[in-house]
DNA sequence: CTTGACATGTAACAATTGTTACATGTAACG
DNA sequence: CGTTACATGTAACAATTGTTACATGTCAAG
């Protein structure tokens, strides 16, 4: 087993991972990837000890940059409102460029449903972590659970919505709804409060 | 081409529909597929085309059973607020015995997103046939953008939180915070009338 | 009986798959 | 020098893939 502190994987878990954003998962096979990378599949395995393994773990990093940029969100907008926060996340993911994240997410997660013991560690908290960032910024006057209902609300809604425009290429009515639930959210807020 | 009255082909699809529901799509091959129909490989690609179009037409005809189910709830609901026909819905497709067909769908939809060209046909409508049949059961005094976002959020929504669901298998969570929709979606449509 | 459409049977193609065994290299450190 | 850990190279395995060419069967309609 490879030594965790190997700059070596992480190099071709960082080519890996650009590799996988613009061609996905399905038709991955190891060999081409290689070729991308510089490497050769035998070394994939090597490094990763499976394709299913690198698979996930670069979905695992992927999830972390993604969210790691939600918390910058949050920090930079200190004080917004929820819905606010979630509006202005809804426009940094569905941008041009950070579409591939989600395309990707969305193919992974679905084959992940079908197969748990194939990428059962990613599927494990794909949502909850979100859900956990997300009654991070609830007031803290809700109870537990009315955070949480509310948080896996805020990102289940998202998430829903995000493949509908993923899906369809209709962005004007994919945001127009993300702000009729942003208000339904500020209500909602207001009302438990 | 086999002609369209063909029952050959009807019933080789749905034998094939009940396989897909089983065992997903991703590592479908048409060999084991056609032993479990008691046909031939030779066969399905000769009545449906080729494997991927024998996909999408199982899809097409499963998207059209939920939303034939769909269409009977809000038949035998006459009358009821749009919030409890998402509920009733909700309900009917994350019971045990249709989990199946939400897995498939989201599997296939993720395949579809990284390969528009090979699965076209179904993600075309994935979306918007659902937010038509949802439009026409919001109150007709809405304006017609007012509808148009109001139906994209109930479904996106919905979807989201059955992703969720579906990971997670947090059956509790999810369904709480459906209902938090639900009464959320109850002020939003007031507020507007 | 014959035409014709639908269905099936046999067999092959050419390419690719993830993974492994075995051997070699490399470079830092004692 | 020699040990050790990490990395790479070569090559093969055994199985499977979707699709196609070509021939045969079935069975009702003319």
């Amino acid at each position: 087993m490879p030594s965790e502190k190997s700059h070596r994987r992480e190099d071709l878990l960082n080519a890996s991972i650009e590799y996988l954003l613009e061609n996905g998962v399905a038709d991955l096979s190891l060999r081409p990837l290689a070729a991308k990378v510089g490497s050769k599949a035998r070394l994939l395995v090597y490094h990763f000890g499976s394709k299913d393994a690198l698979i996930t773990d670069a979905m695992l990093v992927i999830r972390q940059r993604v969210q790691d940029n939600f918390a910058a969100l949050v920090r930079d907008g200190r004080g917004q409102k929820p819905s606010q926060l979630v509006q202005d996340f809804w426009a940094w993911a569905t941008s041009k460029q950070h579409e591939r994240y989600l395309r990707l997410f969305f193919e992974v997660h679905g084959l992940a449903l079908q197969n748990p013991k194939q990428y059962g560690r990613y599927l494990e908290g794909a949502f909850t972590t979100w859900v956990e960032l997300m009654e991070a910024i609830l007031p803290a006057t809700l109870s537990r659970a009315e955070r949480r209902a509310l948080a896996s609300l805020a990102v289940g809604t998202v998430v829903g919505l995000m493949l509908d425009y993923l899906s369809s290429g209709d962005k004007k009515r994919a945001s127009d709804a993300v702000a009729q639930f942003a208000t339904a959210f500020d209500v909602l807020l207001r009302s438990k409060q």
